[in-house]
RNA sequence: GUCCCAAUAGUUCAACGGAUAGAACGAAGGAAUCCUAAUCCUUUGAUCUAGGUUCAAUUCCUAGUUGGGACACCA
């Protein structure tokens, strides 16, 4: 990459170590820039600069401003760059062989897959992708839980309104979304209901109860079979769907097994970890009726995850809510099991809100994954004409897009209107971008490029070229941050760059121009491809 | 009460301690003999408050205001 190039020379003129290049956001400002002569008043600019451009074999040239040095790629060097760009480019090696596991999406069976699990799993996936990219080894995990309040407050809610099956992936879905929230609500209403529910819950997990059993397992399946068709929908496949299930009774042992060596405690009748020791809060390990609880589960998750894959990190991609739930459940298992310490890590997103009303499974006021992709296809249908395939592939696109585009942490207010846009900013807006660069390719029977010596680049041009050096290093960062708005804002901004220069610009004709357009088509679909976003021929 | 996170145009969001705080939507106007008008071009408009650190603060620190979240047997 071209910004190394410019920070080893840099390091060698100036015997700085510690040094880092500024991109401005303005170009005319350079494609690279450095503050050094402002941190460092011994620093003599200009000597630097000369230095610079006496070294020839340095793809950049170097122009003071102020106290600024900025740093402009030369023009062969860009359409060195341009040519070699093709399907691979935006790969680096920078986290080759790195085993890292990316566990995102975990909805909870007999509960609602709602928008904000649409923008988890979204977010996973690209964030898995991105890592890819840098040559990370990916294992891309899914822990659902299975069992729980959350199922038994379900059971409960069947028992009250009786069992039926709509015999319809999707129906059973809406089924169980709604006896969850009958099951919910009488649970907070009642003393007499949460008896009933803790009942049905330790049943569950003992097995004791057969009838509790069947239905258990029925509707078990019916939320897992509807949970498969999403994640084919957004183009995501787990290599590990992990359940709390699994991880319940071995987590339950390895917390006693902590109470022997002291890590965790009784208090109440419960085992807990007092997280209040470290600064933080204490949290129940095992409940008083000897269930385990998500902390305990999550030992047993933890173990198992380190024993199958080995990985070096695993990132759990959760809401922020349970920031410190978190910070206290790695804590305890960093003395259980000292290896895992700065190898478990959160990364919290932010929850999708509504502009207007709260979002709560148990008031059944929820926003559905499925109906936001649906109706934002339907409008696609009713908008453009084109086929169903590729109304699904932008309303996807669409979708996860309104996602991405954020920053990771912030909230996004979810108005389907407003953020499922489909002009401007948009996931749209880029594929369609994409579309019109294949549309114009397609018009050549045969691609042979004839590039004369001396180019004469007009802004346009320039403009797209500086842009497409900086593919490589947007894609690392991106991973590196966990910040995958970083592509999106670089992918936009490209789109953009092309829809200029081709509203200024007649492309067919001239060698130079078919050849950026084919380099931008290919450079936007590799990066919508580390979004999870597809690709459509035509618009 | 303690702790965590956020606060930027009318709205939804960007911005790596740097240079003139970027977009999109909205509003107003314009672009078709020519490669896709889901496009392009104009115009419009913002850093919660008070201190501090710095050559330089939307960014870091302190306090406050507002909003969200977490704080024992839910996940």
């Amino acid at each position: 990459m071209i910004k190394n190039n410019i920070i080893k020379a840099l390091k060698e003129i100036t015997g700085i170590e510690d040094l880092s290049l500024e991109t401005p956001t303005n170009l005319d400002y350079g494609d690279y820039s450095t503050n050094l002569a402002l941190k460092d008043k011994k620093i003599d600019p200009n000597k630097i600069t000369e230095k610079i451009n006496s070294n020839t074999s340095l793809p950049i040239t170097a122009k003071v401003v102020g106290k600024f040095i900025n740093f402009y790629v030369k023009n062969d060097v860009l359409i060195d760059n341009l040519i070699q760009i093709d399907g691979e480019f935006g790969k680096t090696n920078k986290a080759s062989s790195k085993k890292i596991m990316f566990e995102f999406a975990h909805p909870n069976t007999h509960k609602a897959f709602h928008i904000g699990h649409l923008r988890n799993i979204t977010t996973g996936e690209c964030l898995s992708r991105l890592h890819e990219a840098i040559g990370a080894m990916v294992i891309r995990a899914n822990y659902q839980g299975d069992v729980g309040l959350h199922i038994a407050k379900a059971v409960y809610g069947i028992q009250l309104s009786g069992f039926e099956d709509p015999k319809d992936v999707k129906k059973r879905a809406e089924y169980l979304g709604k006896v969850y929230a009958i099951g919910a609500t009488k649970f907070e209403e009642s003393n007499e209901a949460k008896e009933v529910v803790g009942n049905i819950n330790k049943k569950i997990y003992d097995k004791s109860d057969a009838e509790i059993n069947k239905l258990y397992e029925t509707t078990r399946k019916w939320s897992l079979d509807y949970f498969d068709s999403i994640y084919k929908r957004v183009y995501t496949k787990f290599d590990r769907l992990y359940f709390e299930s699994e991880t319940a009774d071995r987590g339950k042992e390895i917390a006693l097994e902590a109470v022997n060596k002291g890590i965790l405690v009784e208090s109440d009748g419960a085992i807990i970890f007092e997280g209040s020791k470290y600064g933080l809060h204490d949290r129940v390990f095992i409940s008083g009726k000897g269930v385990p609880t998500y902390e305990a589960k999550d030992l047993g998750l933890a173990e198992l995850q380190f024993k199958e894959y080995q990985p070096e990190k695993i990132i759990h991609t959760v809401g922020p809510e349970q920031t410190e739930y978190f910070k206290v459940v790695f804590k305890a298992l960093e003395y259980i099991q000292p290896d895992t310490k700065g190898r478990e890590v959160h990364v919290p997103y932010g929850w999708v809100k509504l502009k207007k009303g709260k979002m709560s499974s148990r008031t059944g006021n929820v926003i559905l994954g499925e109906d936001v992709l649906d109706q934002a296809k339907q409008e696609i249908l009713e908008k453009y004409k084109i086929d169903e395939k590729i109304a699904e592939q932008v309303a996807v696109g669409a979708v996860k897009y309104s996602f991405l585009k954020h920053g990771l942490t912030q909230e996004i207010a979810f108005d389907l209107q407003e953020s499922i846009s489909l002009e401007g900013n948009s996931g749209p807006y880029i594929q369609y971008a994409i579309a019109r660069c294949n549309s114009i390719l397609a018009k050549l029977s045969v691609v042979n490029y004839q590039l004369s010596k001396n180019l004469k680049l007009n802004n346009e041009e320039t403009a797209i070229l500086r842009s497409l050096v900086k593919f490589p290093e947007i894609v690392e960062n991106s991973a590196l941050n966990y910040s995958p708005n970083l592509l999106c804002n670089y992918l936009y901004d490209l789109a953009s760059k092309f829809n200029t220069f081709y509203a200024k610009n007649r492309i067919l004709g001239l060698d130079f121009r078919i050849m950026l357009t084919e380099k931008v088509g290919m450079v936007l679909k590799s990066g919508f491809k580390l979004l999870g976003i597809e690709s459509p021929l035509k618009m």
